[in-house]
DNA sequence: AAGGTTCTGTAAAACGTTTCTATCCGGCCG
DNA sequence: CGGCCGGATAGAAACGTTTTACAGAACCTT
């Protein structure tokens, strides 16, 4: 209970607080006996520097903001999970903000945030940004947009080309024969799904297809019951698809089981492709094909560059990264 | 970039910068023209409360820590998304902490969040506990365990019964007529997958059966390769069980494909069960049976515990909170 | 009408660091 | 031998808030 402060470590050690200070900081500038004696002092006494006192007088904390849109989705948990390796290695904590989708929720968890005076905010920001992102670097907090491309130049952002995903995943079911593809999405106000559909109408281009002829279904959630739900209607339809390219996994494996369970054998009758390549596309009884993103890359990353434009900001250079996905060809389509 | 403190707020409202404070932390004590006056000023100004400042003064923060074992895991997934639902309804950040099984990790994680001075922390612990949950109590920092039972009576600690839910699962598959049964775990230095074992063997102890004759396949980890693995070594055996529980759903999904793969018919020749309810238990081919446990609900309750510790020290009891698994019988066990 | 009691608001002192300036001291050069 | 220099440390101010003690004003009571 006893706070024990830089003052009690200063006069255990018969020094002044400035040169804990400077023990704690700038080791280099503090001659090595002295250094020796304060160190141990403050491992005797078990002294545990205040961060606030710090950010207070420094100007600037050891924490990052990371707001998500859902952190219950595993592509966001990965992020996280790279996100906070970096950031716990270089000695900074990790603020966590869902915003579930809404943006009030967002908007508190980005007071909060500023609040916290964090150093810099690692965020996929969900709809569209009314300037509040700007609000943030007006006050000297840094942002780096994850999974989003930038819309300034003077921002990082990392993010995965959805477009080339969408074609690779369908010129793939193109190059095992199929000319009949349908695209079940999630809600067409999500941009990743839109991309997608684009990437697979520039994929059926390519083949010398009529782009209009992809068979959209669009699906209300990103989840396997949707994805079953759509299965039902192309089933209910009578004239099934040759393949089926399926936004994200969830939807995929929903499509899966209602095929199989009508006794349409994948992928023999219908090729089937996911996105995403979460663990179970590989588990599921007919392993699945997937397009494969760098999750984590991506937010160890975006931690790297956000970290990198607090600390060193005057070499900073800003970067827009995209990364390209990663095609996992598995039994669904072979 | 400006900065625009308590004092300019003051300035530009006509007021002293404790009537600031007053408005910000007691309205009531201030009379409503005053009171009116300053909102008027801080929107127009901008201000945002300064956390540490007010941190280091009030001598507490509105900050909790998280520690989790595995932020990749679903299971832990869930619990933080209803901490954090709770945390930010009530105004406090969550500083998350991955301690990826590594105590070392987990040690520099809980210093962290010693030096950010969080109200509390939310912890499942990995491995045994050496005093340093004692250290974090002694510096006034509640402690809140999750997932794990208390080994104290003056702490707070919300739990699932595995041993209640290793029981159930097979009670449930002996009550379906199986009589030969394999356990299929994860490393049994984890504490959740003994305790279910435990219960596994009561159920067999309470139907007349030799405890000693539940087969029991250690996998090394708990995913789907290890169940794949584990149900390879079953088939080579030749001679099936005719039920097999799992101690976790990952390892059933892939116990469920190896079989399948095998010719082996879920659930008539096997029944199968598996353990946590993920979302992909009721996606996969034959939807899986499993014990549902209310991770986001453990999550919620272990943050209106912590929060109550703190901010209600007088009037707080605690309370050690033992939920109970609930089966969901589906396809693998119909 | 005097004394007390609320009710509002002010002023100033903390909280624990960091950082800037000043001071001390030993040694080196001329 | 005196003056200087550079390294090491001390001392004090500042960061933005909260909180305590207190001062005025207004209102009530007798």
């Amino acid at each position: 209970m006893a706070m024990v402060s830089i003052k009690d470590v200063a006069a255990h050690a018969g020094v002044s607080p400035g040169t804990v200070s400077n023990v704690l900081n700038r080791p280099g500038k503090v001659a090595p006996a002295t250094r020796e004696r304060v160190e141990a002092a403050i491992s005797e006494l078990g002294f545990v520097r205040h961060g606030s006192a710090s950010t207070l007088r420094a100007g600037h904390s050891r924490t990052i903001g990371l707001s998500v849109i859902d952190i219950g989705n595993p592509f966001f948990t990965e992020v996280a999970a790279g996100a906070e390796d970096v950031a716990s290695q270089l000695g900074y904590a990790v603020i966590l903000g869902n915003s579930a989708g809404s943006p009030d929720k967002e908007d508190r968890n980005l007071r909060v945030l500023a609040e916290h005076r964090v150093r810099g905010v690692l965020i996929t920001p969900s709809g569209e940004d009314p300037g509040r992102l700007d609000r943030l670097r007006e006050r000297g907090i840094s942002v780096v947009l994850v999974d989003h491309p930038a819309h300034r130049p003077d921002q990082c952002a990392v993010a995965v080309d959805d477009v080339a995903g969408g074609r690779a995943a369908v010129a793939h079911l193109l190059a095992r024969g199929a000319r009949a593809v349908a695209y079940v999405t999630g809600p067409l106000t999500i941009r990743q799904c839109v991309e997608r559909r684009e990437g697979a109408k520039a994929a059926l281009r390519a083949a010398g297809l009529d782009p209009a002829d992809l068979r959209v279904t669009e699906a209300t959630t990103m989840t396997a019951r949707s994805g079953e739900k759509a299965a039902a209607e192309l089933i209910a339809q009578g004239d099934l698809p040759e393949a089926v390219f399926c936004a994200n996994d969830l939807l995929a494996l929903g499509v899966l089981r209602a095929l199989l369970r009508a006794g349409v054998r994948v992928p023999e009758d219908v090729a089937l492709i996911g996105y995403d390549d979460i663990d179970f596309a590989a588990a599921s009884t007919v392993s699945l094909s997937s397009m494969r993103q760098p999750t984590y890359q991506l937010g160890r990353i975006a931690t790297e560059l956000l970290l990198d434009e607090c600390d060193n900001p005057d070499t900073h250079a800003h970067q827009h990264i995209m990364f390209q996905p990663e095609l996992v060809a598995r039994e669904s389509t072979q």
